[in-house]
RNA sequence: GCGAAAGUAGCUCAGUGGUAGAGCAUCACCUUGCCAAGGUGAGGGUCGCGGGUUCAAAUCCCGUCUUUCGCUCCA
């Protein structure tokens, strides 16, 4: 086994043990790619979404929030392109037993056709040197006409097929080509299938009358839908933005690698509205202004990096990624996409209603072009959990676990120990522990040897271990041991609170945005 | 969905046809007292699930579910 399964077992594994994650229905076998959140990591994806939130909402003047319902009306989807976008015809060769998506198969088979076009241009302009004019020589080619009349009429009928949902016509389309497979060369092609991505249930109880909707496969749309609604109630001006978190559901024909893709995920998504022309501008800001917020978190920068897109999704201008190395490989964490008006306008051609800002500045009124960055508030708990997970060889060789999570996003903040369990040292470390409770979420422990309890703080990501000895009860005084680097000081019982409130702030870390 | 591998206690794993095991973890009591692994005892598994072969199945066969890896897709 490499040391890649290797250390992805171990978080895995670690996950479960300390009460982070657990496979959904587990006594039933589980479910698929879903997964539920123990008592530490709710805590821990709370704060997560906590500090997004206080960095995005609360920091930026401009951008308020929105938490929008995950049923959203039918029309939605067709207007934002998923209905569309997120079916995929499916073809299996039955040979390689690879599957591939039987209209990019036909697209490709046209590219091919596009590329003998290239072909015959850059021989013609060989053979006829500085005079060439290409525009013509297009024109009035009778074998690049009787190429582009072939590609056109490949693209018609794949697209009618797929418009009317006839995948047998896709299929004799593929075969009469003769379309092999890219890898085998195999023509021995499986029925076409569709699968959707979204999924759907129904609305309205009795089954006669009722409507199919989708639980949203992206919280963006319930932005979009709501924007007259924020922009004239909040009185917002251009540009400006709204920034939501919520679930989002995608049926993944694979859906895999723990919770990095799951079924039922969670996204944390701000679309930033600007006016037409400055996009571009918005785009680089966001950009880069993502990029600080994760380095904000302390992990090591190499763990992250730009990927842009170069294919583009049905909505974007501009996008890319920020993709974070997780023990599998550098994979997405957070997108940012510049989605032009298409979702805006889109939704005005479908509802009927106008979706315009009116610009003062200029007086005129326009459908303003969005960025967007969306990020997946569980990619993001497993890009920390995976990244703050060390195993350190101590001076006597022992080893010791430690979850070094960012200090203000540990699931608990303090733990209060009395070193022995008699001589009165529990009583003061129960009080302690119930005036810090109000503001930290503190645990008490008394159980078992005063070291293996600082490992089992350190296997959580607890910032302090609080330990009540002898010396407290003659001075009011207790150590407070760091879990970072094991040292520990002597401080007034009455100064833990500042102590640690003041290393914990997010505030420290909301400064250098 | 296809191909490959795996599933035994909370975790990591041993056990290849003959009474279900270890280490760690958990709980109780005793002991020590500032960085895991002291003592005594206890709890916990119809070996993923269903079927078959056999006198006998964790072990062999078939199906199924789940997980990991590859293809594909994405936040």
């Amino acid at each position: 086994m490499s040391n890649k399964e290797n250390s992805f077992k171990k978080i895995v594994s670690h996950a479960k043990q300390y009460g982070f994650i657990f496979p959904s229905s587990e006594i039933y076998d589980g479910i698929n790619a879903v997964y539920d959140y123990g008592h530490n990591g709710v805590e821990l994806k709370n704060n997560i979404r906590e500090y997004w939130w206080k960095s995005m909402v609360h920091l930026n003047e401009n951008i308020v929030g929105l938490d929008a319902s995950i049923l959203m009306h039918p029309t939605t989807w067709k207007a934002s392109g998923h209905v569309d976008a997120f079916n995929d015809p499916l073809i299996d060769n039955k040979d390689s037993k690879k599957r591939y998506r039987a209209d990019v198969l036909v697209e490709d088979y046209v590219a091919k056709i596009e590329e003998k076009i290239d072909k015959e241009i850059l021989k013609a302009h060989k053979k006829f040197g500085e005079g060439f004019n290409k525009e013509k020589f297009i024109s009035t080619s009778p074998k690049i006409a009787t190429y582009q009349n072939n590609s056109k009429k490949i693209l018609t009928r794949l697209n009618k097929s797929l418009e009317k949902n006839d995948l047998e016509d896709v299929k004799d389309l593929i075969e009469s080509l003769g379309i092999s497979c890219p890898e085998s060369g195999s023509k021995n092609w499986s029925k076409v299938k569709q699968f959707n991505l979204m999924f759907s249930t129904k609305f309205g109880a009795s089954s006669d009358n009722a409507m199919d909707v989708y639980l949203r496969p992206e919280t963006a749309q319930g932005i979009f839908v709501n924007f007259l609604n924020i922009q004239k109630s909040g009185r917002m001006k251009l540009p400006f933005g709204i920034a939501q978190t919520g679930k989002a559901f995608r049926n993944e024909i694979v859906a895999r690698q723990f919770i990095f893709r799951m079924k039922e995920f969670e996204q944390m998504e701000m679309q930033f509205f600007v006016k037409p022309g400055t996009q571009k501008k918005w785009y680089s800001y966001w950009k880069e202004n993502r990029l600080k917020w994760h380095l904000s978190l302390g992990l090591d920068k190499q763990n992250y990096r730009f990927h842009d897109h170069e294919k583009l999704a049905h909505y974007a201008e501009e996008a890319c990624d920020i993709e974070f190395k997780f023990p599998f490989g550098f994979k997405e964490l957070e997108g940012i996409h510049s989605r032009t008006n298409f979702d805006l306008g889109n939704h005005e051609k479908f509802s009927g209603k106008k979706l315009k800002y009116f610009d003062n500045d200029s007086n005129e009124s326009y459908v303003p072009y969005v960025v967007e960055t969306s990020i997946g508030l569980d990619r993001m708990f497993l890009a920390l959990f995976s990244g703050s997970l060390k195993e350190e060889t101590l001076v006597d060789n022992s080893i010791r676990t430690v979850l070094k999570l960012p200090l203000s996003l540990a699931p608990v903040k303090v733990a209060i120990l009395p070193l022995i369990k008699k001589d009165g040292l529990p009583e003061i470390a129960k009080k302690i522990y119930n005036d810090l409770r109000y503001k930290f979420n503190a645990a008490y422990d008394e159980k078992d040897a005063i070291g293996k309890r600082y490992r089992r703080q350190d296997a959580l990501g607890t910032p302090f271990c609080v330990t009540v000895d002898h010396q407290s009860l003659k001075d009011e005084t207790v150590t407070i041991r760091f879990r970072d680097d094991m040292k520990q000081k002597r401080i007034k019982i009455s100064s833990i609170d500042y102590t640690i409130d003041k290393s914990l702030s997010t505030i420290n870390l909301l400064k250098n945005l």
